[in-house]
DNA sequence: CATGAATGAGACTTCATTCAT
DNA sequence: GATGAATGAAGTCTCATTCAT
């Protein structure tokens, strides 16, 4: 298995003990609760160390929440960025893009979680770095669209914009069940059958 | 204007003005703030009606917000219902449910809220009155697509559930921009340039 | 005895049952324990109330602080103006504000406390109601002060707010033993002490 | 300038630097804050240094507190001795007091803040090295005033601890609108008018 | 001489909820 | 149909302090 989501996989040089502690800690409750009914009591409790700690390395209950989040989507963006890097033609960028968010959310559950349920409506959040990860990868999804226009592979009069947007809405709504009900999804065949669609089309 | 936002649309007008003056309350209330941070003083306040009453109509601070949400779904479901009756051919159906959906959401935000930010991480959300109309909602899309199949003028080997997760996270990521900061939205080029996108196909 | 100091003497009325069992606990804790040291656990055990009372009619621990402190003040003020009513001289009114305001702080040292050592040394203190009652008893002095010059019966060359000054200096310092060390005062004889000093001056 | 504020002027110069550090760090931070918002961590970062290191060296934060007082005392003491030193008249030896105190206050806010809000309080302030300071300090005026009543200068039926009260009360009292308010003293004009009050009395 | 990690006790505060009137 | 008073449980956060290295 190419994807770990036991722990989260941090640069974990500098960090102190009882930083990594609590960062694991919080992901792992979070794979039962939703992260408003998780209580820094629990948090310090599941850890290991005393509530006060988490304020030595947090300023915030959000603020651990998103540095957990932030650590979660390196790991995401290092993965895809090599997953894309192996392939040329911009269909194929865009349909690994696909397949292995899908994958990344289904491994990765707590990932998920937070990050299409827990965290946007917090409006702090959209300033914090995890949310620079997300338009970075965001980012990406569109140069490789405009790429695939330039090259003739993708139709020019598709709005770049548009497309991505249906691209991740329909990553996110395909994880949603999973996120929600548990569900398990078959990565291969959903992402297939997105990409049948998006890219040709429904319409007889 | 055929839409409108500002009341909660009560269909049955024997409410209570008390009860009546709270779920405007919460509506109002949430045009501004997260549901979670919106407190039961608050509401209270607004409504012009002490704490206590809320607990003598709504069992629950959630309940009250289902049926808030409740209200305007059926509002939602009225209109939208009404404009699919006015087409024969499947995707044109299609097509008026993608931007039905979009101006709902566009004109009614704080529906929007709700339903896409608010409502999904709390786990008996999904046995309230609000979600069997998303069901009912739902279903009628999957309906659509499988008589479209059937009249030849889908494509056979598109899956309808694949095709119903493109279409409704289509049209929820096109909101979430416009929800979260409150951009504004061409409703006719979004809907038009998506609907490109998933009739035609994006690959040349 | 004309001057009571058991229970905040409050235009009591409409305050609601819990608000002055919260302020009277404050009172009686404050006789033994400095503000700081007293916790909203330890007033809400005296009153017997709960804690979260408190925050319903206070905004602050501070706030509550204040709002006894007015309570006390008021009793102050009323009792000292009536006090000078009953003179002519501008000289003998000041007599009587200094032995009468020596008398309040004495019988009432929670008062004393608060107002001499509590309060001053921090800021939103002078923002509060409390803070407005200080002002006017400062500026009542002021005002015999001039009537005093005016009448001819303090020496034109006297600068009336550093009389005030000396006054109210002499006032608080000769407290502060009692406050601090709880040493009992010879309210007559330190009055006259310091009336004779001010009045005559030291000087032969 | 013969008067510094800069810097706590420790009489031992055989502090290690930490000490130093911290307790200049201290004396900085009261310039703009009041003790009890001053935390050990502000102390420290201020300080360059880690929180551990104030326990090596101080028992207490408040045992930090009164060694900053000392300090300072140490300074206004010698300062004042020497001035007074220079007269020989009881009456301007007092009045070179009030001058003195007043100016040293004014050069040195922290100084008075610490003095006159903050250390009071505070039981165990009272058996601190600083307060034996405070002691010498009040025993000289109360020395000079029996030596000024001997020497016939001063009226024998004025009693010197009511003196010494009117003394420091006045003193203290035109300070506090600068330690609290930031208001500048003309200390030449305020010392002339309190002498001119207590050596000549007010009454015509 | 100094650091850095961690503690622990408790502080203040919030808020949904209940109930007598 | 509505109010107002009060609850209680829990929650987040603060900070002085200790100790091994």
């Amino acid at each position: 298995m190419e994807l770990e989501q036991k722990k989260v996989c941090l640069p974990e040089k500098s960090f102190p003990p009882g930083k990594i502690k609590i960062m694991n800690a919080l992901s792992e409750l979070m794979r039962e609760k939703d992260f408003h009914s998780i209580t820094t009591a629990d948090i310090a409790a599941t850890a290991g160390v005393t509530e006060g700690l988490i304020y030595k390395y947090f300023k915030d209950k959000k603020d651990l929440l998103y540095q957990v989040l932030n650590g979660h989507f390196q790991t995401f963006q290092h993965y895809i960025t090599r997953k894309i890097a192996a392939q040329t033609a911009s269909v194929d960028k865009l349909r690994i893009i696909i397949k292995t968010s899908l994958k990344s959310y289904a491994v990765n559950r707590v990932f998920a979680r937070i990050l299409l349920l827990e965290v946007r409506n917090s409006s702090n959040y959209f300033e914090s770095d995890a949310y620079d990860m997300v338009k970075i990868y965001s980012r990406t999804i569109l140069d490789i669209i405009s790429q695939g226009i330039d090259a003739g592979e993708i139709r020019e009069d598709v709005d770049p914009h548009a497309l991505r947007q249906v691209i991740l809405g329909s990553i996110e709504h395909a994880c949603l069940g999973e996120v929600i009900f548990g569900k398990e999804l078959d990565i291969d065949k959903v992402s297939e059958n997105i990409c049948n669609i998006i890219f040709k089309g429904v319409q007889k």
